[in-house]
DNA sequence: GGGCACCTGTTACACAGCGTTACCAAATGA
DNA sequence: TCATTTGGTAACGCTGTGTAACAGGTGCCC
């Protein structure tokens, strides 16, 4: 199961469509592309799309009318939508806000403050039906189950698995950014969120803690693995996450 | 150890290239200078670096063509771009994403703003796990594969060998070039991330370490070979993704 | 409130990794 | 051939990491 959101570049031109699914691409997302209506409509008929950001002004049918198909139909009425606007369409972007858009950007914009804008969207949407961003509660890595809900861990053999706070939090820091190195700093921010104090030891002794509890072999650990200089990486692709922004 | 990030400068003007490079080195940044294209893929070729920032307006080949190549290329497709626009006509034509950079700061800029944004960029590159196929991280040499996933390594018999970070960081710098004749210079950069100092032969005790755990014969090596006054060679061809060359 | 169980950060010590040094061998050049 | 340069690697010491032991803190129960 891919939890990688999902997104649908709808713009006529090709070029702006490469380069947005490049970029997004290149920050966690999947990215399709659509030239028009008809292609959304075709590509939302057969995958689950967790956004559309959608060009305004488009050949044919436009980015408005568009718009207004996707809220009149139930299974798209709730699916977030980002509009791109050029500049000098101020009018045109309040009839946009109003058409039920979730948010709007002028062009020329910023690959940054697009990115911005998209996370947010999907943060907000992220409560009730979308199962982008933070929704799955389950994860998974190797054959474990770590329940997100009810703060439990599942071993392989589906026995639960008695983790403290402090070791459950660092666990959660390691599976939302697994395949990483993540300096202790890193650790302790996530985790604990404070910062080190000259002489921290604090992370190494809870890893430790946490090996003995997870892995076959704390004497040969595969799962927490240690970067020497570096810190710590959790090996073991995750299924069933969101991928965490910073 | 040395991990401060590597900032790769790319800009024209001489004077330019010094300033950022000072103020940018005095706020803990590892700092190259590169006058044009040619010298950014010569740094590229041979050093880590963890984030380059581009001039849009050079003479040659321009920032924005340069930015293309750089996504294009497997190995710089996930390094950050900032880049520096010149205030005026071509900038709000340019600004949005056809530039594929991550940032953009128009000319004149305060030195702090583009330390900001560095740092932000920086932030982010580290977000989401790279995309790009799940489990795709494995690269092959003879029968030996490397899991850059996972950092480990296995032998052509499938037993996991034991590699120390710094084996392991060789290794991986030697297995991103090769068939390529690697200074030791180069090879301290790519796997360190710092530079010689005098009478440095921490690369050829590091070599003689590599050798005893890959090579069949660590006294008649074969995998990495001695060039003398030049440096080590990786000598079998590796596949899995991003061989060098161009 | 006192006793208790548990958790977490600190300290201390053992050990392993890495850079430096030193010495030797191999390659190069005369 | 010898002299010189260059590379291989054993040995050593510094530094980073694993973890046992300890101490203070917190919450619970009687």
């Amino acid at each position: 199961m891919d939890r990688t959101p999902h997104l649908l570049v709808v713009d006529d031109d090709r070029e702006i469509r490469s380069l947005l699914a490049q970029f997004l691409t290149r920050h966690g997302f999947r990215v399709t592309g659509a030239k028009d209506g008809a292609e959304m409509m075709r590509t939302l008929d057969t995958a689950r799309v967790d956004m559309i950001v959608l060009d305004l002004m488009m050949p044919g049918e436009d980015g408005l009318s568009l718009c207004r198909r996707l809220r009149a139909a139930p299974e798209t009425a709730q699916t977030p939508v980002i509009m791109l606007t050029a500049m000098g369409e101020e009018t045109d972007r309040i009839v946009g806000l109003e058409m039920g858009a979730d948010d709007y950007l002028a062009k020329p914009f910023s690959p940054r403050e697009l990115l911005a804008r998209i996370k947010a969207v999907l943060r907000r949407a992220s409560g009730p039906a979308a199962p982008g961003g933070e929704g799955g509660k389950l994860l998974r890595f190797e054959d474990w189950t770590l329940d997100l809900a009810k703060r439990e861990l599942r071993s392989p053999d589906g026995v639960l698995v008695q983790l403290s706070a402090g070791e459950y939090d660092l666990l959660v820091a390691f599976v939302e950014h697994p395949q990483r190195v993540l300096t202790r700093d890193q650790l302790l921010d996530l985790a604990r969120g404070r910062s080190a104090v000259p002489f921290d030891r604090s992370i190494d002794v809870q890893v430790s803690r946490l090996r003995r509890k997870i892995e076959p072999d704390p004497a040969e650990p595969t799962l927490i693995k240690t970067v020497r200089g570096g810190g710590y990486l959790f090996t073991p692709p995750v299924v069933g996450s969101g991928g965490a922004g910073s």
